[in-house]
RNA sequence: GGAUGCUUAGCUCAGCGGGAGAGCAUCGCCCUUACAAGGCGGGGGUCACAGGUUCGAACCCUGUAGCAUCCACCA
């Protein structure tokens, strides 16, 4: 028997450690079902997880769990990923609060902290995933730097090599100074940051002329080979092919022209730094300048700086302007807001700056993808708006620098003779006597990307579970991070297994707080899933967060609407404890057969049919709060607040009726709990098992099937009525300060919604008398399709003709509707014929309403 | 500069071609034995604005405004 109270920690109690036992989350058990996989995107070891990893785990878990339901053979693999940047930039924070840096422990000794790091936020996670409820099949548990995955991942890089799609060069990367490694494109995080456009005077050689260029890094200008100006210039063409003398160092500089240069911005004459700017980069490539690198791996100028060297970048900026000022050389500082990039990770000012690095040649990939888009096999975008943001990177990709100078990862498969400094790239190293490894590590990303697959026991084509289960059916993920990750996967997979990874993406929004602000820890506005779960329990949590917002939209945190889940579920399980207490203890469920059901039950199951059926559609379409608004709908309007009460009195009759009404209870109680489970398993579990007839666990029970011929619009029409007499009952007893309870004398005519309806409606409407009556009724009336009720009181004359005369405005209204959308002969015409014919039987029922209405009032008035 | 999304009840949001919905808030009445973490009844909306398509538009199209996000550029 269920407690009086749903209370969320005694259902949630033990329940996972049982589920786990049972090995129910395992996939393959019985191969004669079809297989559903997905993979989890593997949380970082960084840190705990937050209310987006609650809703992205949520989404999965009620897919895992409904396709279990539905027949398939599901795995949900889990897994986390080493996160390299962003733990290594953890791990060092730590130490650097210990006063060590990672150059005092060497390479060894710091990777074992960061192992030790890893092994104790896993174990936090895992913590996490079980708080939820996650059906994930831990026996296939993967992290991204284990043999496997490194295997995969040395074989994708030597391949790529080897087809000369990964490559060495020397470019302008992004560099951050703090972590001391390159960073790719999408870790650079622009944000407007005030500074200061410095406008100085460079004299030009063997003339009293000067021009003025301006500049916000004038640290770099010991890197100048050139300054550029528009060759359309009016202002400078006088000056084209001569030099100029560089106010930081007085070197001379050539003054030259190119139609780069955009004449409007700045003086329109630029400063032309190849080492540290990635179109100055492109100008010195095409004139052939030198390029010079002014600032070290920490971002201290070097010995290219004369006696600057050593300082950090911004305290040669200001002693260099300082110098240039005395010297006459500043005309003005202005002050700008300009886009600045940081690193994602440490936050730092990033520095572009020339460095050897590897790249993957993105082109000929991402061709691969855009070509693959285009046909019927591709990957579909739930909504489908996202497909968008993949094609238009794919379209403006650049190359990938796959290389990082940090050492929590997995290290490049490439070796340098240690004479000749030849390259070898190898799956399997060589003599180490000969050859040095490469001392980088790759890009996180470089290893995700690989994660279908990879975890599934590729470059093992023949592994069972790639075999069974890639590629993938469904991966769901936030929309942030479609760039980083789904297209990654996407080109690797297409490249090196020939097929797309998962057939669909569901992309979701992000979780933000109550003010609608993004959750942050500078903000502090973070909130910790386990202590909402602690609060209201977890099955409201995964209620809430994966209900209350359209697919691929934000939605924000609110307590109000987790306290709303939890009330829900609590109406569940008490509508659960009455339909217990009904059936009791020798109840045996039989299947519900349709001419043994009595008008009410009729109505019900009509009713349940038809949310089965649109509740299994929505899930199927993944639209999950559309799913879970159907049910809920049904829960309080046809179960709880109709069926329920009627329900009181039909098993007061005793007999074969109070049997059918018990069916009725059972299956539709059963139903609604099993169509809630994907969403809140703990509490469904916890009601299913208290129910007659039970398996051993929910999760062995299969989704509730729509059934047609349960269909019964007669029924439903006719309870519609009686539902609509009691409610009017109501109101009138409410506006006429008329207590709830008070007894009133009822008459129908000339006859009821159904046979048998007098006496709900007695008790639902507190009757002292009912009657049938063939003929006309004097009273206060309420008019229905094909009948009339009468309350008989004694009622002010002239309230009563004013509720009638509004009621008369009311018809008329309707009826002019009607007749001027069925007077409209392209209605007629173009509109599906059941609208037409709606149409037709609502006009019909309002005029012989207004016929009877008018008769009353005619009566009254006399 | 480019792209995408949003604008619906006091607040937070669903709905996205056939008569405006939910939660919370609000007002009135009820401790009626499943639920007071509740029940019953109410009030509250020219669905941002302007055009267009359609028999019919909150919903489709075009434009405008405001807000948000992403990408690119910024010497």
């Amino acid at each position: 028997m269920l407690d009086k109270h749903y209370d969320p920690k005694k259902v949630e109690e033990g329940k996972y450690e049982r589920w786990v036992n049972a090995g129910y989350f395992k996939a393959g058990q019985d191969k004669s079902k079809p297989p559903f996989s997905l993979v989890i995107p593997p949380p970082n070891v960084t840190g705990k997880l937050h209310l987006g990893h609650a809703m992205n785990t949520t989404y999965e878990d009620i897919i895992a769990r409904y396709k279990r339901m539905k027949g398939y053979d599901v795995l949900w693999l889990p897994g986390m990923d080493h996160a390299g940047i962003a733990t290594q930039a953890k791990v060092e924070a730590k130490l650097r609060e210990q006063g060590i840096s990672r150059y005092d422990l060497g390479r060894e000794g710091f990777l074992k902290k960061a192992w030790e790091w890893k092994d104790e936020y896993a174990a936090s996670i895992h913590e996490q995933w079980k708080k939820m409820g996650l059906s994930l099949d831990y026996s296939r548990e993967r992290f991204t730097l284990d043999e496997g995955l490194s295997k995969a991942v040395k074989h994708v890089f030597v391949t790529l090599y080897q087809e000369g799609l990964i490559y060495q060069g020397e470019r302008i990367t992004n560099w951050d100074p703090e972590l001391r490694t390159a960073l790719s494109n999408i870790e650079i995080v622009h944000q407007d940051d005030p500074g200061d456009f410095f406008y100085f005077r460079y004299d030009i050689v063997d003339s009293n002329d000067s021009i003025v260029v301006a500049t916000t890094r004038p640290e770099t200008m010991f890197g100048d080979t050139a300054v550029f100006v528009n060759p359309k210039d009016p202002r400078y063409q006088k000056y084209i092919g001569k030099q100029v003398i560089n106010p930081a160092n007085g070197e001379k500089l050539p003054l030259m022209a190119d139609s780069y240069v955009d004449m409007k911005f700045g003086t329109g004459a630029m400063k032309c730094t190849p080492a540290h700017d990635p179109n100055d980069f492109a100008l010195a490539k095409k004139y052939g300048f030198p390029f010079i690198k002014v600032l070290d791996e920490t971002a201290h100028m070097n010995e290219k700086c004369g006696p600057y060297q050593g300082m950090d970048r911004y305290e040669c900026r200001k002693a260099l302007v300082e110098k240039i000022k005395a010297e006459g050389h500043l005309i003005k500082i202005e002050k700008i807001v300009h886009s600045v990039g940081h690193s994602e990770r440490s936050g730092a000012v990033v520095e572009p700056m020339l460095s050897k690095q590897w790249f993957v040649k993105m082109k000929p990939l991402a061709d691969a993808v855009l070509a693959y888009q285009k046909t019927q096999g591709k990957v579909e975008f739930l909504p489908k708006r996202f497909e968008k943001v993949l094609l238009r990177w794919m379209s403006n990709i650049e190359d990938w620098c796959i290389s990082r100078q940090l050492w929590w990862g997995h290290r490049i498969p490439a070796y340098y003779n240690k004479e000749t400094g030849e390259v070898l790239v190898s799956e399997t190293a060589p003599d180490p006597k000969l050859y040095r490894q490469d001392e980088d590590v790759l890009d996180t990303w470089f290893s995700s990307a690989l994660w279908p697959f990879a975890t599934m026991g590729w470059p093992d084509t023949t592994s069972p579970d790639y075999q069974r289960y890639f590629p993938t059916s469904v991966m769901v993920t936030a929309y942030d991070i479609i760039f980083f990750w789904v297209s990654r996967m996407v080109f690797d997979s297409l490249h090196f297994t020939g097929k797309a990874p998962f057939q669909k993406v569901i992309i979701h929004g992000l979780v933000r707080d109550e003010q609608g602000r993004k959750m942050s820890k500078s903000l502090g506005n973070g909130i910790d899933p386990l202590d909402v779960i602690d609060r209201y329990g977890v099955d409201a949590l995964r209620y809430f967060i994966t209900t209350n917002a359209a697919p691929g939209m934000d939605m924000r945190y609110s307590d109000a609407k987790v306290a709303s889940a939890q009330a829900y579920l609590n109406k569940i399980w008490n509508a659960c404890r009455y339909v217990e207490g009904v059936l009791g203890e020798d109840y045996t469920p039989r299947p519900l057969e349709k001419k043994k059901l009595g008008t009410l039950d009729r109505y019900l199951v009509d009713h349940l049919e038809r949310t089965i059926k649109k509740v299994g559609a929505k899930m199927d379409e993944y639209q999950f709060g559309q799913a879970s608004s159907t049910l809920y709908d049904f829960v309080y309007d046809d179960f709880c607040s109709s069926y329920l009460e009627f329900s009181k009195i039909s098993l007061a009759h005793g007999g074969e009726e109070a049997a059918v009404t018990k069916d009725v209870l059972y299956w539709t109680i059963k139903d609604i709990i099993l169509m809630i489970y994907p969403y809140a398993p703990f509490v469904s579990e916890e009601m299913y098992l208290s129910l007659p007839g039970h398996l051993d666990s929910i999760m062995l029970e299969t989704y509730p099937v729509y059934e047609r011929k349960l269909l019964d619009k007669k029924a439903s029409d006719q309870v519609a009525i009686l539902l609509a007499m009691i409610k009017d009952i109501r109101n009138y007893k409410s506006s006429h300060g008329i207590a709830p309870n008070a007894k009133v004398k009822l008459a129908v005519s000339p006859r009821e919604p159904f046979a048998g309806s007098g006496e709900y409606l007695t008790r639902f409407a507190f009757a002292s008398s009912y009657e049938i009556r063939p003929e006309a009724l004097e009273g206060s009336p309420f008019l229905y399709p094909g009948c009339e009720m009468v309350v008989e009181e004694d009622v002010d004359p002239e309230v009563l003709r004013k509720r009638l005369s509004e009621q008369q405005d009311s018809l008329h209204f309707e009826i002019a509707r009607s007749e001027k959308i069925l007077s409209n002969p392209g209605f007629l015409q173009k509109a599906p014929k059941a609208k037409v014919e709606a149409e037709q039987t609502k006009l019909a029922q309002n005029k012989a309403m207004l016929v009877t209405l008018e008769e009353k009032l005619h009566s009254l008035q006399k």
